[in-house]
DNA sequence: AATGAATGAGGATTCATTCAT
DNA sequence: AATGAATGAATCCTCATTCAT
């Protein structure tokens, strides 16, 4: 038996808690899918009791929202930088080359994670206000260096191009990938 | 009063019930998602007892299984039959432009139900192994016009075209496939 | 330890359990009040597992009101045959005598559970038309012997004499309540 | 962005919150009832944060003795006031008449206070002692003007006139109040 | 062959209360 | 003196699945 001080975490004072629920909730859907993704199991993941999750968000679909809004900023963030990175249209296509490619060297999870979040927000309007938000930034992204049309195209192109890799039991080499994004751009 | 046997449906004999189920099981993912697909939500979809369920499905992934292959059945039979109807390349990028913007037309709940499948079998081998034959055969039915890598190149452009469309609030006219198509394969 | 057939209550065929719980619930109710009436506590009372309660009632709500339900119409009926034997005002005086003091015998949580109906009521509309439906009742059985009026201030005059006894400390004595009741009624 | 100090409120020094919350608990057991009186309810209704619940109070049980303990005194000073007024007999009766008809021009809500203390106090000795201090005190008033014995008979049958309209869709009017108290006392 | 009843695990959420700051 | 954060028990309810009939 372990002394009295071991027997339950005493973790009174947690400041950024509700932040690190946050990432914990993206951990979660990485894992089990939205589907799987419950008040207990992330409150697990961060090692919190039950109550805190609601103490923090009012309800799952706000930690959702919360987590997914945060997973879209920080692809996007990537996505503008090595966008603005980039000198020319020939930059710009090896940036985009790039940037499906290392998607794809995360874990098979985390690939799928936008996909959880384009069904989630199919019937969640909240998660839809994420999507498009995230929709209109990648476009703008590309536009720096693409007319609309194109970018529109484009961004379609990458999405099938991660999807497919995602699902398929043998994705795409980066070299394949680059094929591809080339070929549409000839 | 009314004697028990008219107080509820009693509908004995019933072939093709569990035909039906699978119908029913299609029709709650589509409105419902797959996270919102119970037994009880089928069963009731169907019009059918809920012990009725569990009497012909032995679970529900079962029943998911079933009703996905169902779907990707239908949906690459259309594919195979208007790609082989094709009698030249041309012919066959007209066909896939016509694929791609009919099955916009349809309901927003059926378009994600393609959707659905992806995120459901990135958890479930059973289902990987229906997303994994529906691949397959879409490339083979391009692969008729096609060479193997603009196959499977053109594949992950449509997926990415109706992905898109499918999720965003102002979808592409079907104009705009055919450009995006032609474009590519020009 | 005990064997394993008394390990864990196997009762599966329970007919009447549905009826059975609503008399649990009624108990529950004299007993802790309607808020302390929980699908746990009625389920303990009736030894029944809680998952048995959701599936024979869509919510407590709908437990209640059967609940209220059955015990207004256990009063009504008292009151009715009660009245329906006097044979004339005197008798009819006599029979509300009665009526009250034993009510008054009953334990103090069973003489609440009007008082309990009466405020759940006022929240709530299902149980509202219960009450109504009630007070109707009570004041058609009183009106075999009495003009509207009367039956009317008779009626409330009992509500008092009740309602007083059951808070008091000192309730009244049926030779009190006699002497209220045919002192209005002289 | 606002720094922390505008972010909230910073009502430090705040005399008199205690009296508020007791107010704001007397609203809320209004609107809600007692079954719908939390912290939380009671200090988003005075405006407060949750914390100063525990701070002035110990329980939510002191909250609600001394919130009733004040309806109480409030409703049972009206009660004396106006029966002191009284110079004889007739004057009393009709000082009855009066404060039971005002008593139901009152908001519905408010009605439903007394009958939620009694239902409170049948389960809650603390509340037990409210109820009994204040039927003690309306006696005493009565008596003024009456023998014990119709005090106490007057007494149950206001009670009784008061929960009959409160609780019925159509409550009685201030003369058919009038006709019910001066035929019990003529 | 078919189904209504039953059940236990788990779902989100609410809340009184405690406590560190 | 005052409060935001924290927590664990309890709430209602849903559900896949099992089983007796």
């Amino acid at each position: 038996m372990s002394g009295p001080a071991a027997r339950r975490r005493a973790r009174r004072h947690d400041p950024g808690r509700r932040d690190r629920l946050i990432d914990a909730a993206l951990a979660v859907i990485a894992e089990r899918g939205v589907a799987g993704t419950t008040h207990r199991e992330i409150a697990r993941a961060a090692d919190v009791p039950l109550g805190s999750m609601t103490y923090h968000f009012s309800s799952l679909e706000e930690v959702l929202a919360e987590a997914f809004t945060r997973h879209a900023d920080a692809v996007a963030r990537v996505f503008d930088e090595r966008l603005s990175t980039a000198r020319d249209r020939d930059e710009a296509a090896e940036a985009v080359v790039t940037l499906v490619s290392d998607s794809l060297l995360g874990s098979p999870a985390d690939l799928v994670l936008s996909v959880e979040l384009y069904v989630a927000a199919a019937r969640n309007p909240a998660l839809r206000a994420v999507t498009q938000a995230w929709m209109a930034r990648s476009r703008r992204a590309l536009e720096r260096h693409f007319d609309p049309t194109t970018a529109r195209e484009l961004d379609a192109l990458i999405e099938g191009l991660v999807l497919h890799s995602a699902l398929s039991t043998d994705p795409m080499t980066p070299e394949q990938i680059r094929h591809a994004v080339l070929r549409y751009l000839r």
